[in-house]
DNA sequence: TCAACCCAGATTGTATACAATATAAAAAAC
DNA sequence: GTTTTTTATATTGTATACAATCTGGGTTGA
């Protein structure tokens, strides 16, 4: 039973190591994901990875085109701002849901999360701090206790988190991340709706923080070599 | 490049087939959907099925168990309550969004929608019914344009049209359909926060028509052998 | 020189064979 | 007669073989 419980595991694993290499930018938009070598690398045949693929193609990390293959998902400027909209709705709603109600416990964590995250940024690594991040606002989503709205949230944080990294240039950027300490404070100390309110402000800095330039390639040409 | 196209398509005909089915009520939750036979009624392999199927469990409407297979999915009563909540968040938000905004054309669309289904239910045909309120909603959250909130909506609202199935006794129950109007009301002459109230009110009245009464087996063998 | 075309290699799509596992019924033991 | 064990059947899990399709490079023709 040792067995097979590792097997079944095995799935997880590999989903689990994908999903952490793109949201560490290890793997950038775009990136093909070829099912052959993932299959070498992991050991398994190719069935495997294909599930794996088409997972993450349902969780909207990854964009699988028929005959074509899988690839880290590209996100339009268009599009960039329904997610971002959308991660207002969701964790606005939660971050009112939740304030005033907080264990001690999960308090600490919190701020515990912000300090690491805090630590990482000024230590100059920013992948890592940019994961932190990303584990903050996972956390605070789950602790509402109401699994659907966290898993909605979650799929649009990572999808946000993917569009930083194909947006924002390697160098800058970064979560303004005292806004984060503040965020914990008003949702164990201030009313619901502050919270709300500070939450989609927090989702709006980062945002703004975007350099929303198109660079697709098609879309660069055509506004090159148009006629007119 | 035809054949390439309907061979394309054809997962996505399965898909669709088995949704409707399911949400029709056709096949009521605990249902097991077993991959062969599925597999002989659609005239392909197994490799097809599993990924309707796996699709279809992304998309929260089957359960996978390992090794034992697919079923619609079954849901229990404190899942309810979160799932209802969601959907207020959801939905609600869609409804401010849209206050004031909607075409013509579109209003046209969801009054003509109000009254097809009420024309449905007055024939007593309540599975069409069901499903056309289910598609009633579902036009409401695109009218934002907002692709990643629709998207979000319409699994929720499809999750707890299976609950209604689950936990409604057949013959009654059936939406309150004249609510809908009332919501077409004010989203085109009312305020957002009036819009927003109203939807939650309405998916109030849909989750306090259920008998809340948990069906399986278990619990309900275990709460009448226990000794004291 | 440029365009269209075609071919070879690589990659994905599907079916199928076989292994692993669970379920339920029959047999054995108490 | 009841419980446990065993066994048979059905079902899912995985790997692999082969077919369909795409991609890019080279060739041909104008």
């Amino acid at each position: 039973m040792e067995k097979s419980k590792s097997s079944r595991n095995q799935e997880q694993v590999i989903y689990d190591r994908l999903f952490d290499v793109i949201l560490e930018q290890k793997l950038q938009p775009g990136a093909r994901l070829t099912e052959e070598p993932l299959a070498e690398i992991f050991g398994v045949s190719r069935t495997i990875i294909r599930r794996v693929l088409l997972r993450l193609s349902h969780e909207g990390v990854v964009e699988i085109k028929p005959n074509v293959g899988a690839s880290v998902v590209m996100t339009s400027p268009e599009e960039v701002a329904q997610f971002f909209e959308a991660r207002k709705v969701v964790e606005g709603a939660l971050a009112s849901m939740i304030t005033g109600k907080l264990t001690p416990y999960q308090v600490e964590m919190l701020y515990s999360m912000v300090r690491e995250e805090s630590r990482l940024f000024e230590m100059g690594n920013r992948a890592k701090g940019l994961r932190k991040s990303t584990e903050f606002h996972f956390y605070l989503v789950e602790a509402a206790g109401n699994q659907p709205l966290a898993e909605m949230a979650k799929k649009l944080i990572a999808r946000t988190s993917l569009i930083v990294s194909q947006y924002n240039l390697s160098g800058s950027g970064g979560c303004a991340c005292n806004d984060h300490s503040a965020l914990v404070e008003v949702i164990v100390n201030g009313q619901p709706d502050e919270a709300e309110s500070l939450m989609r402000e927090h989702i709006d800095h980062i945002q703004h923080g975007l350099f929303l330039k198109d660079k697709s390639v098609e879309t660069d040409l055509y506004a090159l070599l148009k006629p007119e």
